[in-house]
DNA sequence: AAACATTTGTCCGTATGTATA
DNA sequence: ATATACATACGGACAAATGTT
């Protein structure tokens, strides 16, 4: 009988790693309130790990912008600004459009089926008014199409600001913002631009399929 | 007699601080070369410092991308890719072109007026071939507009991004590309459209001037 | 105004894990 | 394959700095 490979713990994870993703967790999830003090030793302790790699983390949060430290004085969790979401929005869109005029050049047969299917597996969702799920597949189709532009700056700035945006839907909205099958189409227009290697259409598209979020934000009273 | 006030050291600059511009500036400049092992008891004895700041250090040069640390292995300075160029400038050239989009909506006369003293300076410098100084003032006019734009991400996405152009220029053309009066004549335009509020021709312009320095490194051997 | 208390910043010792002989 | 050497990751203690009573 084969002994099964053990795929147990592919990495050996640190200490500092894991003190960073959970007070990442923590701080998107709004467990950590904006602006709520966070003392070192009493996160250590908390963790289980001593105040070495939690301050490694802290110190990674704060260049995430997560957190912000005062030297000599404490360190917090950074506030956020209801203009913000405006701010994010539109860095994240110009950074996605660059990715979708690469992608047009860059793009193969294969990974147009890819899309396809993701926007598929999102009309579903959004169908079977299962909200969650759509919202995973939207991302997972953007970030689908900034990977193919295969630009490993565009690729860590759009992670950095989606983690920021996921923030600001759980502290300001308790529940996300819903996603309509028009976006579906839309996504079904860049996945043609694309295919034409159309740049400036899929660049188009793209940025107007996520202002539609920001329009969705804007409506709310 | 009236006492001078004391501008020495305004800020209390730590050692982590310390060790981290020095690493910076070690790395851009080729002191420490690419892929060249970085030991931090090393560092950390030449620094005159202990090895915690040097490790602090040495992970937001991580995140930075200016070294990869191996877990357990070891800490190397990056290595630097040529195509890597391309990439660079095509993010820079999205982010600095939203920035002009924005800016144009939010320029005030006296922000005009200072962009037309940096690009008069830019001009003398490049006139008396004073190639250093026409760098320096390149880079503060896009800064200022980067700045104007208002948007901390885009400010704080397009300062790492000239970090690594910073190296690229340093470890692989030993001299900086020339920079020619006709960038200088661009400038003039940039300004002319952001008074005109004009957002499209902004953003077009500057993604314009930012493609000639590319295009001048293309050209080389 | 001065000493206290709390918290951050730094140092260094130790252990765990990796590469080499 | 085992053992040795070495570098990294973590822990705990000390020192410096800030705000407070």
């Amino acid at each position: 009988m084969p002994i099964p490979t053990n795929y147990e713990t592919p990495v050996r994870t640190s200490a500092k790693d894991r003190a960073l993703s959970q007070l990442q967790k923590w701080i998107i999830d709004g467990t950590l309130q904006p602006d709520e003090k966070l003392n070192d030793a009493e996160l250590a302790a908390a963790l289980g790990v001593s105040r070495t790699p939690v301050r490694e983390a802290l110190q990674l949060l704060e260049v995430q912008g997560l957190v912000q430290m005062y030297p000599g004085k404490d360190t917090r969790v950074t506030t956020i600004d209801k203009e913000m979401i405006g701010k994010l929005y539109a860095t994240l869109g110009a950074l996605h459009a660059l990715a979708a005029e690469t992608a047009a050049q860059l793009i193969e047969p294969g990974q147009i089926e890819q899309l396809r299917e993701l926007n598929a597996a999102f009309a579903r969702a959004i169908k079977a008014k299962d909200i969650y799920q759509a919202l995973e597949y939207d991302e997972e189709f953007h970030n689908l199409i900034v990977e193919l532009s295969d630009n490993p700056y565009t690729v860590s700035f759009c992670s950095s600001l989606q983690m920021h945006i996921r923030r600001f839907k759980f502290v300001f909205l308790k529940q996300p913002l819903g996603q309509t099958m028009a976006a579906a189409e839309e996504h079904e227009q860049i996945i043609d631009a694309l295919e034409k290697r159309d740049a400036q259409a899929a660049s188009r598209l793209i940025k107007q399929n996520l202002s539609r979020p920001l329009e969705e934000y804007n409506k709310l009273p």
